[in-house]
DNA sequence: CGATTTTCGACACGCAGTGCCATACTGGTG
DNA sequence: CACCAGTATGGCACTGCGTGTCGAAAATCG
């Protein structure tokens, strides 16, 4: 109606794909997940329902559409940065879906409620984080199945989702408040700070690093002449904590676990 | 035909469930899950389409629903084991589970095989997981949905998961071998002996416990003046390792990460 | 045996998702 | 302007999942 002109109906597939997600959005909060049919979203958005299943592929793809895409876009961020160090690569992944999520919470916002009431939404949610999980393993140790590396980079991928999982449903629950971007800039640099050299070498450098390395149980398999297994890996320790927990609490908190002076 | 004189249609209601989901499994294996359909299956068990819904709600549910019922038992297993000692009772939850899979080989391990190929079903299995970690962590810590304690719950939680998955997808990929109970007991055994004092007590048990306690970085609030949290949260570590090492060697790792003597 | 309750099967229906084809609209060419 | 690809759209029909309903048959009880 007020956008490009490219097509006659209603103005651009790009604008009729945002009206889409905005009346699902509107539609489901409304009315309820189940009780809203492709129908309903089709006409509140000014296309027909075949348009709408093209676009979006399935009912759940219109709330995850954006999502699935802004994967694909790190996906592809990932695979371009392979010269870049796999650690900052991976923060920035976080980043970037961080980015996506503040940058529109008229529809992140209301997406996150919808995904805690129903629950064949919050299944695909955890999907997604997994997916998300798996791509920073990958790419963190591509080459790696197994061994210390493959470790690591396990361990480093978790860390990494955890904290931005952490950071981003704070915000997600109080969209008012300020985008806690330094909140995430901490766990980000934790995670770099504490995970990211037993990642790079996983033989060492903690152990030749500040003070208190040794206390942290991350010891190479040079440093110790520990029964190597048939792959050599050697263990790799991660913080879990619950959702509810503050994130610089967290992060100071395990900082100081592994050996780190609290300030 | 040879079960109860229940029914006379086709011998019982047990046994056509039990039929239904041999036939759904079969057909499923043979040519594909999306290819096969809920009146194929219902043929083949001899019962009649609206029978089947009736008894399994949803075609996934036809694999997923002796999953369930499993995971009822379990839930059931720790609401009655209100008495016990958590940490044994979820270890035990885990063997339940464990157990089911072993003993029923002839559908956990072509159901192995359809998870792994089919997405949708991947992501349900991804669903069943984090909804088994749900159940540990609140039998846990059902009272503290903040603290040490339920810091040390998630922890505990996720490694008995992540101990009992991984000995469990050794034995589904190779069924043949004799069932590793072994390697399941040192896990849980394990898991108990490192997190399950920490849970107990995360004030400082392993502090005075074995030498090297102290290199574990799992210190309680009385024994750092750490500023503490609005929550008064502390970190627990716990440790994250891919599918494919082998079990006892992640276990004896950690074990020593942990500051135990290597043997 | 008859009466009640439960289970099963058959039919109809709504809705998600897909294939097919006709109809626009796009940009480029003579 | 007429013509012609290529593409996005909409309408239509169809398969399949899942559900509500109702009558029939079987199980249970007296």
């Amino acid at each position: 109606m007020e956008e490009t002109p490219r097509s006659g109906r209603g103005g651009g597939a790009r604008a009729a794909r945002r009206r889409a997600v905005a009346a699902a959005l509107r539609l489901f909060t409304e009315h309820g997940y189940e009780a809203t049919t492709m129908d309903d979203i089709a006409a509140a958005a000014g296309v027909s329902r075949r348009t709408l299943f093209r676009h979006f592929g399935s009912k759940e793809d219109v709330l995850f559409a954006e999502h699935d895409e802004l994967f694909a876009n790190v996906a592809r961020h990932l695979a371009a940065s392979a010269h870049d160090d796999p650690v900052t690569a991976v923060c920035a992944a976080a980043r970037m879906v961080f980015q996506d999520y503040v940058a529109a919470p008229e529809i992140t916002v209301p997406r996150y409620h919808l995904v805690r009431a129903v629950p064949r939404l919050r299944d695909r949610e955890i999907a997604m984080t997994a997916r998300y999980q798996a791509a920073f393993t990958g790419h963190l140790a591509a080459d790696h199945t197994e061994g210390p590396r493959a470790l690591a980079a396990e361990a480093l991928a978790a860390a990494v989702i955890a904290a931005h999982n952490h950071v981003l449903r704070s915000w997600l629950r109080d969209p008012e408040h300020r985008v806690p971007w330094n909140r995430l800039d901490e766990a980000m640099a934790f995670v770099t700070r504490t995970l990211g050299p037993v990642f790079r070498d996983p033989g060492g450098p903690l152990e030749a690093g500040g003070p208190g390395a040794a206390r942290n149980g991350l010891t190479g398999p040079a440093a110790r002449p520990a029964p190597a297994g048939p792959d050599g890996s050697e263990a790799v320790l991660v913080a879990v904590y619950p959702a509810r927990m503050d994130g610089q609490d967290v992060l100071r908190r395990v900082s100081e676990a592994l050996g780190h002076p609290a300030g």
